[in-house]
DNA sequence: TAAAAATACTCCATAGGTATTTTAT
DNA sequence: ATAAAATACCTATGGAGTATTTTTA
């Protein structure tokens, strides 16, 4: 049984006629006949009563009609969306925190414009996760960021921020520059090992010789934030979530001359994974991004 | 697309393997390759993820999966009914009221003892009628009596009854056999024209020169009976329907020799019809019903 | 190196066509 | 005599196979 017999049957149904639905399928009154007949070879009954000048459904034919209507159906408004497909399926992706607070939202707003049918699934995950993700399936683009990921991935850098170490205006005594020694004994207040912020950071003592033993360990950038405003130690964030604060005068900017605190942003997707369109799209709107937030606008906290 | 395009995604889905999916669908590897190529040319994006050692679904074979397995179930669940396509489809009778009321019920009562799955369908209608629902082919099969329809039709007497002329007890004056022409001058209350009950006894008359004008016209035998019984005339009713209240002598039977009542009973399908099982089994059933409903039993009036 | 998909090619089953016969009015 | 379906017979497309190459971990 195939959809060719199911749509053939409808036709002879509804024209009454062998002929006539042979026209209307652009085929010949033979193999209607034929079509017809091995249906009947199937169902072991005949569908249709020939009657002079024109064909019935008999009632197990009637039966069958009823069943194979909506298959038919269904299968035409697949046929329309066919070609659509790519445009329909939703894209996945999964996002760090700092990339999707302070990029994702300019990226997404611009990729809507030019792809309004196509929607975007957002996971906001720290990097870790964000690879195991891709890596899974789960998702079809990782903007992560930090160190560029081992394996089958095409990445792309697409952005960068630097971090900036912060203390409570009056948490320090001496003014002026620290280095790295110093730095390394105040109370540190940091986020998860992990996490691309952190993990810049450790690298970055690490190549100095040093290692960090933070005082607070959070998952969350604004519960750090918050600590050092309140004096209890000496924090690293990156830049777009401080700006305003410093800018406020509410934390203060602490010079450490030998530390590059710099995390790329990366896009990072299966090598052997084919690129639709929308995605070549997203591609587009998420390097074209300038980052940041609009001036003044809300930073929404995650 | 084919209902075989959409089975081998779906395998292949399941298995997350062009080689698996081909094994458990009894073809090659090379099969599998092809067809999924097909319907990914037909959408103009891939449908699965090539990774080494398997395949995964896109988003947009995802989509397309989605909208493919409830076509897949349904014609799953059709082609496991095709085989019982003759045994579920209804049988639809058209059967003259007489009939439905004292052969009808006994014939469907062995019928479905031995087709428990066939339902049966029964419009209960004049003789004339059921010749048109049978021509319409809304029907298959049409239960009627008096005179052999004429046409592309294949007829089978099934039974017969005769009909009796009927007055009240005290009625008549004179005693013994009547006339016929006796009989033409009385009040008659009768059928209706068209139905087999008067048309036979119109013909019965007309053999004999006579013509019948009713005082009463009712299609409703029923109705007649009453009036009889009330003493408004004489009255020509079958005989099953009359056979209690001349054993109680509610009513009592006029004789008129001459006059030969007998209506036969027919099964009347199309010629150019198939007979299904189940057709086959019902006709059995009316051939080997002896009509009458059961002594003592109620019969329901129409 | 191994395991899987892609591909080049070949074959044949069957969907479909042509021409004719049958059927029923 | 006519209009339609059935049928005998033929053709060609495409579904499926074999064998080989490509790909990537």
């Amino acid at each position: 049984m195939t959809l060719r017999h199911f749509r053939i049957l409808q036709t002879v149904a509804e024209t009454g006629s062998f002929t006539k639905a042979a026209d209307r399928l652009y085929i010949t009154q033979s193999a209607v006949s034929h079509a017809i007949r091995e249906m009947e070879e199937e169902a072991g009954t005949e569908l249709f009563d020939r009657l002079p000048r024109k064909v019935r459904l008999t009632p197990c034919g009637q039966l069958l009609l009823e069943e194979v209507t909506p298959i038919l159906a269904s299968c035409d408004t697949l046929e329309a969306h066919m070609g659509r497909l790519e445009y329909q399926a939703p894209l996945r992706i999964v996002s760090s925190i700092t990339i999707a607070s302070f990029w994702l939202p300019e990226a997404l707003r611009s990729f809507h414009s030019e792809w309004p049918d196509t929607e975007v699934y957002v996971d906001v995950a720290p990097a870790a996760g964000a690879m195991n993700l891709l890596q899974k399936g789960k998702v079809d683009l990782a903007l992560t960021e930090g160190t560029l990921p081992q394996g089958a991935y095409v990445c792309e850098i697409f952005a960068s921020y630097s971090m900036k170490i912060l203390c409570a205006p009056g948490y320090r005594k001496k003014p002026g520059p620290a280095d790295v020694k110093e730095l390394s004994q105040e109370k540190l207040l940091l986020r998860e090992k992990g996490s691309a912020v952190r993990d810049t950071f450790d690298s970055a003592l690490y190549l100095n010789g040093y290692a960090a033993y933070p005082r607070w360990t959070s998952v969350n950038s604004q519960a750090l934030m918050e600590a050092a405003k309140a004096g209890l130690g000496i924090t690293v964030l990156p830049e777009p979530l401080v700006e305003k604060e410093i800018r406020k005068g509410e934390l203060i900017e602490l010079e450490v001359p030998d530390l590059k605190l710099e995390n790329e942003l990366i896009a990072v997707r299966h090598r052997s994974k084919y690129v639709t369109m929308p995605m070549r799209g997203l591609l587009k709107s998420v390097r074209s991004c300038k980052g940041r937030t609009a001036k003044g606008q809300e930073i929404p906290q995650i």
